[in-house]
DNA sequence: TTATTAAGTGTATTATTTACACTAAGAATG
DNA sequence: CATTCTTAGTGTAAATAATACACTTAATAA
């Protein structure tokens, strides 16, 4: 039965949604996590995480519940994305979307399909789907901040495990950015910053020279920050 | 007499609304343009020039309409900021606003007050009043991206007039960033990177020696963007 | 024992950024 | 008409940062 309509308003207004662009990375290439629909519109088709704000709650808070409930994980990066706001996005009625962006630790997270979704699925940025609604456009647009943000914050780590080495924070970095790195250069510079502490562990049971762990030493970071130093790759 | 009430919806639905941050410069302190409020809430105090979107329109036609409204000006630079939704950012009810910046040539624009506002007017960011609703905060955010954008895309050019001295973009770019930056090497960089079309004109009626003026060169710009330039200051 | 794989390291070259001071031109002033 | 005032316009050397590049080491697998 539905429920009986009750809020009155003097003007129309759209209903107020967000939509999560979620990263991960495990070696290989930057991965997106996307969610097969069970209903109208676009049922059986792949979208992105969203859903409706709650009346008291933030659009910020709807995104980390959004999250919460598709990986289980609590306390991620996430940050405001772009606001979609095209009057025809959505075939149902007007529905604005205020789409964030999010960086999960692939290791940490369990995926829970969760309501109104048949699964969840990671999906390489070179083998998406045709997504639903507009979809594809909020990833494209999340894809370039990703980019244009990586080299002048240091956000990568959000992806890796708290321990990682160097290879694999430069395997990072030349996923996003699609380049390829010197790995002499890399290291010099990474480690010139002075916010990457060295640990006495190494890699274990690797079929070569184990690497070193690093960790990003976060207390570090801010103070060189607030000595005016600014990270750029 | 009051509308009739007539749009029912099933959930609470939170208002939705566009704010708009005017940056200026005429060779001084940059500057900022906000109007005066004639209604409750905040009557008589300052604010950023704002309002509903109407259902058919996305909210980027909202902010220009408000900025023609509030300017005259038609065609300027304009970029979404940020999208600000705390639940208690208005007394009124809960109101989601989509934040413009705007860059606007201050010989191009006319002041004019228009609806619910006593007045506008420019104020230096070193002289801001206080302001209405969290747009102080807006203010903040645009501020900070102002100045992050301005020295990795060419935006300063929206504020100044078609033709221009060097020394009055080096004004520019020292009144944005606070900084002040050496003559020369202003001078040998921007004018190495191949977009400024110098003029045969000069300044007139200064007491001093005349400025030759350049302009923007939109499509040497392209250009160059296509073959992997990348502007950076 | 050997093969395989990626970790880890230093230097020379090139490109970019920075610091710096005088002459030239135009209007205003007396 | 000469002088003053003010900002436009210009080049080079030194310091710093970015780039290119190849071999040895350590760990497991075969």
């Amino acid at each position: 039965m539905k429920q009986q309509l009750k809020y009155v308003y003097e003007y129309e207004r759209p209903a107020l949604a967000t939509d999560c662009v979620i990263f991960g990375f495990d070696g290989g290439e930057l991965k997106l996590l996307l969610i097969e629909r069970e209903k109208e519109p676009f049922k059986n088709k792949w979208a992105l995480p969203g859903g409706f704000v709650f009346i008291e709650e933030t659009t910020e808070e709807c995104a980390r519940r959004i999250l919460v409930e598709k990986t289980g994980v609590k306390h991620m990066f996430i940050e405001q994305l772009y606001t979609f706001s095209d009057t025809d996005r959505d075939p149902r009625e007007r529905i604005i979307s205020v789409a964030y962006f999010a960086l999960v630790n692939k290791h940490q997270y369990e995926l829970i399909a969760g309501r109104d979704t048949i699964k969840a699925e990671w999906f390489e940025l070179s083998k998406l789907p045709k997504l639903a609604f507009d979809h594809s456009k909020i990833v494209k647009v999340a894809i370039q901040r990703i980019k244009g943000k990586v080299s002048y914050q240091p956000i990568g780590f959000e992806l890796l495990n708290e321990k990682f080495t160097l290879s694999q924070l430069q395997a990072l970095y030349e996923a996003i950015l699609e380049v390829s790195i010197d790995k002499r250069n890399f290291r010099k510079k990474i480690l010139g910053m002075g916010f990457l502490k060295g640990l006495e562990e190494k890699e274990q049971n690797v079929a070569r020279k184990a690497g070193q762990y690093y960790s990003f030493d976060k207390k570090a970071y801010k103070e060189l920050t607030q000595k005016g130093f600014h990270f750029e790759l």
